[in-house]
This record gives structure tokens, sequence and C-alpha cells, in this order.
DNA sequence: CTTGTAGTTGCAAATATTTGCGCTTAAAGG
DNA sequence: CCTTTAAGCGCAAATATTTGCAACTACAAG
């Protein structure tokens, strides 16, 4: 990722140099917050929004994917180790992966359609799971125990 | 969606019942900061956070949905208005509306293939609209006007 | 090696949304 | 009506992320 961006006329500072190295390293998903960590152990001085600016360089220029997997953090993960998605349960936060060729078919639709070249390399996609499928969600009054 | 509420067992004070009239009234989509504006108009002592946790409550029950169409504010739009999506321009911020028979065939697939029930009822669709195709993203250096 | 300059950064403040907590109140029962 | 009590509320603080701005520095040119 470092070629690409000095090829494309951006500076290699050392920040940026290890928030990519971070990116590339992490084994699937990482959150901007553990790449901060990452980074302050040898720079204590980098700040956080440096880390969020360089994702957002990295992503706009196609080499990060930026997905929201719910708990709050949004997950960065480097588009060179391939590309996949999550069927994400609303009810029990359970992730489950996706190949990216279940989204083809979507994506061929919109590009003949609507000549829209949507971006679906790395969806999140909110649901109920398989085990969460019975269970309702709970009233106020009845908030027993629904197990 | 006040009947439905309360039969839900949920109770029924003012600020829920202007919330909800908000989100009723509304055309199309509203944002939560919207409805609390319209809100405070009348009682000038309601919260934020309480505009926030009856849409919260009021997706939990699938009255509402809660989508990101980019630009920071999330949109909320009832249920029973219809369903459908949007094509959302990374470039431009332009948003293409899409019924909601597109994501029909992914829905299948999901459910067949993985159990899952996929809420595909008002997605938001990130990607390039056909005017922003030709254009490529914006290098330091050669930041002339791209406008 | 020195310098000029635009690209980058750090910092602090803004934004959008969430959450813990003690006080308030809707609504069921007497 | 009056009481009771858990659902719901306001408030303030926390969280995740973004942004304006002045200071800093990578790197091309001299």
């Amino acid at each position: 990722m470092t070629d690409e961006l000095s090829h494309q006329g951006y500076r290699m500072t050392p920040q940026r140099l290890m928030i990519v190295a971070a990116v590339e390293n992490s084994s699937n998903h990482i959150s901007a917050d553990e790449i901060y960590s990452q980074v302050v152990a040898k720079y204590p001085n980098v700040n956080v929004s440096t880390v969020y600016r360089t994702l957002e360089l990295l992503e706009r220029l196609g080499l990060v994917t930026k997905t929201d997997l719910g708990g709050g953090r949004v997950m960065y993960h480097p588009v060179e180790k391939g590309h996949h998605h999550h069927l994400v349960c609303k009810e029990c936060g359970a992730i489950i992966d996706l190949d990216e060729s279940a989204l083809m078919p979507l994506k061929e639709s919109l590009l003949h359609q609507y000549q829209f070249i949507a971006d679906l390399r790395h969806l999140g996609i909110l649901g109920v799971c398989v085990n969460c499928r019975q269970q309702t969600p709970k009233k106020p009054a009845e908030s027993q125990q629904g197990e």
C-alpha cells in the first residue's frame, strides 16, 4: 500500500507508514481505535484524527474498505486481502461470513439498470440469524427470561 | 404507530406521541435532529436522548427503518409508508431511489442459503453514479479545479 | 545541503449518538 | 381519586468520528 501512496504523490510520513502497517498486519478486520493503540505505542504523540484521516485516504484510494459490523465500531480491511461480506444478527450480534459472489448479481443489475457502480466489496448486512428466529422482541412487562 | 405502542404495553407519554407524530408526518425521511427541533418547539424541555431512545424503540418494534444516506445524519422512515432503497453516490452525494424489489433476489438467497432473515427494507447502497464515473479521485498535486 | 511550499499533523472543539443514574410520571388497582 | 411502581425522562458525561486552524515537515528544486 505504501508504494501505491507514494506513486500517487502522497507523502510518506512515519505516521502513515505505521498506520498502513497496522492495517496490513491485521489478520482480518481492525478498528480505528486498535490502529491508534498500536501506533501510539511507538509514536506516543500521534493523534487519533491522523488515524481517521489516513484511513479515509486509504479508503478513497480504494486500498481499504470500511464496514459497520455493529457494536459501535467501524472496521477496516485491506482490499488486497480479498473481498467478503458479513451477515450481522441484530439480536445476538453473531457474524456470519459471506462470499463476495453472493452480491455479484445485485452489483450487475445495479450497473445495467442504473449505470451505478455499487461499492459492494465488504458489506455488513443486518438481520436475524437462525438461532434468534423464534424469539420475539421483549416487551416491557413480560421481561421474565426469554431463553 | 401509537396504537401499536400501547397495545405492546408501552406507555404513551406526550414525548412519544410527538416523536411518533413527527415521523409519521414526515414526507419521506427525517433525521433525529429534525424530529428534535419539531418536538422542542412545543415541549421546550424534552431532551435529544429521548428522541433517540424512542426511535430505537420504534425501530426495534419494526415500525421505522434507520438508514445511513451519507452526510453524517442517519435518516428514519416509517415502515408503513412503503419500502425502498437508495443508491448514494460517494463523489457527488446524489441519491437515486430504488424499488424494494431490487433486493428481493438477495433476500431470498440469504434466507435459503443461510436461514438468515436479512433486514433489507430500506438500504443506502454506496457507489459511484453515472455522472461521476469518468472523474478520477483527486490527487494532491493536481488539485487544479475539478468542480 | 538549504530552502520554499503544499501536504500533513496535532490540538481542541464540534458533531452525532449512546448511556448511567436519580427523579418523574403513566397507568393499573384499590 | 389516591397509591404504587416500574417504565420513561432529563441531565450530564462518555463514545466514536469529524473538522478548522495554526504549526510542522516531506520532498522537489536550487
